[in-house]
RNA sequence: UGGGGUGUCGUCAAGUGGUAAGACACGGGCCUUUGGAGCCCGCAUUCGGAGGUUCGAAUCCUCCCACCCCAGCCA
């Protein structure tokens, strides 16, 4: 794998890990996902769990996935289903390593008495007001708890009233007893179990206390042997924390190693962030296209081949990023390119008559599914007198380096003859372009020309009388600004990109695209990638999603000739 | 004004005392029945700043600056 091979580009997780190996601190590697089930995975997301497996993967290890559970008022069993799906999409095995904090919710609470009998923790009966005025501040130590000298057993015996349920929910609360003068707040006698008469998805009304994420985080690492324990930048604080608990409690040490998550250009990250543009209706859900979850990346068009290839390639350090979405469409481009079909799609139609082409006649040509990999085969695909052609592919009034069709030029329809223009029929009113006649060279069936005469311009087309309707999703950005606000809260208030969805209708793709399965995958030729939608498409309508377009040097030449201004 | 982090090309990112990898993006060329793909070339005399140590510093020392995180009974 990529981790033995290659001299400079081990990241510092896998150069801390290999040396714990070599030293033997650990024989054997054992790492984590643990998402908390209250939302959906996006490519940040990816990021940890290409992350984890493969690390637990090259150095001989396993991979748990654990869901952290704690917080039975925010969590469901339907992004349990959905976490499982994602992580199964990214093509990751975890077997029967699927584990829960919840399952270990008695052994938590033993951990809580052992805390009690040594004098490390207490129950407090102050508010959560109260709570935080007598923490201090940043510059200012806090106070102590009024409870806090409570004797190990009044305070077991209030945990286990806690636990009995005589107590109103919030009234009280286990905290650590560690130090409220600490310069790290995190110290300052956190909560580590609170009273919450909350039904839990997997342990139901068992419970009526539930522990906080950093009393049952690192235990729960613990307890799963997890060797390196790795997680975002936030927690470097707590870390302080987790490794007082797991020494107070005398158990297994995983080591935590912290480093920055993943930050796109143009896109929010946040679960926050990305549930206010579901339930503003600014998208169509979460797996709408646009998003950068990986439901949405999925409906989209990306391969997890894809997705993986971009978590190798964007590293792993410490220092806070934002990655450029080029290189996700790049990795999405390589891939593709080497495994969708090519097929024929006209966008926007332009009607073209072969004047010389007889009236009645047809005929079919083989085309290449792909042309650098023979072993794609070919098909064959219906021609005849009428056509349809991209609108942008014919002007009327060419600019400099336009190699496509206009007024008496020559083109190559792709596969097929050489057309040559020899008149446009405009609407009398608008003077708007409806049709173009042609004539066809038959010496060039196929596309070649015997007599060896270049022509500078191929373009796709379809038999206006063969092929089928479409209807095609162009999607862009879906925030115009590339710092999309992952810093401030005004970026998501801001609207989405109003370009971020065109939609086309009255497409016309070619007849071997009638009945595409739903998520299949092909190119576009000079166009793009597209993904057969998987909620709208219908028998009578195939709905295509651009995944991403294919590189534009078109584009770019216009855009270099525009008037600046 | 407390504590914890981070600062290397437009964007990611290697480098850990021996004289700045790679990728994306960008620019140029070749090739081409996708203006696609592929191929070739170019792209940081300089590593947040200023001093210092050293034959030699992005790497060591000192000071300074900028940015991020922490005051949930969220994770």
């Amino acid at each position: 794998m990529d981790a033995s091979e290659g001299s400079g580009r081990k990241d510092f997780i896998r150069t801390i890990i290999e040396a714990d190996l070599k030293n033997h601190k650990h024989e054997t590697v054992v790492t984590r996902f643990p998402p908390e089930p209250n939302g959906y995975l996006h490519i940040g997301h990816a990021k940890a769990i290409c992350l984890n497996f493969n690390i637990a993967e090259e150095y001989g290890g396993v991979c748990n996935l654990r869901f952290d559970d704690t917080n039975p008022v925010r969590e469901e069993e339907k992004y349990i289903q959905s976490i499982k799906e994602d992580v199964r999409w990214l093509g990751y095995d975890w077997g029967e390593r699927e584990f829960y904090a919840s399952d270990y919710f008695e052994r938590l609470y033993q951990f809580a008495v052992k805390l009690i009998q040594k004098g490390k923790a207490y129950v407090c009966d102050l508010t959560a007001e109260e709570i935080r005025e007598y923490r201090g501040t940043l510059t200012a130590p806090g106070r102590n708890s009024p409870y806090r000298d409570r004797s190990a057993e009044e305070n077991l015996d209030l945990f286990e009233r806690m636990k009995n349920g005589e107590f109103a929910d919030g009234s009280r609360v286990l905290r650590a007893k560690i130090d409220m003068a600490s310069p790290n707040l995190n110290l300052r006698d956190p909560v580590i179990y609170r009273i919450l008469r909350a039904r839990h998805h997997r342990t139901g009304d068992k419970w009526c206390i539930y522990p906080t994420y950093d009393f049952t985080h690192g235990q729960s690492d613990s307890i799963e042997g997890i060797t390196h324990s790795l997680c975002s930048l936030e927690f470097e604080d707590h870390r302080p924390l987790y490794d007082w608990f797991i020494e107070q409690l005398e158990i297994f040490h995983p080591q935590q190693i912290e480093f920055a998550r993943l930050n796109l250009t143009n896109t929010v990250m946040s679960k926050r962030k990305l549930l206010d543009l579901v339930q503003s209706g600014q998208v169509d859900g979460w797996d709408d296209p646009r998003m950068p979850t990986l439901c949405g990346l999925r409906r989209r068009g990306y391969t997890p081949e894809a997705v993986r290839d971009f978590c190798s390639r964007i590293g792993v350090a410490k220092r806070e990023s934002v990655v450029n979405m080029a290189l996700l469409e790049h990795c999405l481009r390589q891939d593709l390119n080497d495994r969708a079909p090519r097929v024929m799609a006209v966008l926007n139609p332009l009607k073209v008559i072969i004047d010389n082409y007889p009236q009645d006649q047809e005929e079919t040509l083989p085309f290449q599914n792909h042309p650098e990999d023979p072993d794609m085969g070919s098909r064959e695909v219906p021609f005849s007198r009428v056509l349809y052609i991209e609108k942008d592919d014919f002007r009327e009034d060419p600019p400099k380096k336009f190699f496509r069709l206009a007024p008496g030029r020559e083109v190559r329809l792709r596969y097929a003859y050489y057309i040559t223009c020899v008149g446009v029929d405009k609407d009398e009113q608008t003077g708007e372009v409806e049709a173009l006649h042609c004539t066809y060279d038959p010496a060039t069936r196929g596309g070649g020309s015997p007599d060896g005469r270049k022509v500078k311009g191929t373009l796709h087309w379809v038999s206006a009388a063969h092929a089928a309707e479409a209807e095609v999703r162009l999607y862009g950005p879906l925030f115009s600004e590339p710092e999309s606000g992952e810093k401030t809260d005004k970026a998501v208030k801001r609207e989405v990109n109003p370009d971020s969805l065109q939609v086309l209708t009255g497409c016309r793709v070619e007849p071997s695209l009638k009945g595409a399965a739903p998520g299949s995958l092909y190119q576009f030729e000079r166009i793009g990638y597209f993904c057969v939608d998987v909620k709208d498409t219908t028998d009578r309508l195939p709905v295509f999603n651009r995944a991403v377009s294919l590189r534009d040097t078109w584009a770019r030449i216009q855009k270099a000739q525009e008037p600046k201004g």
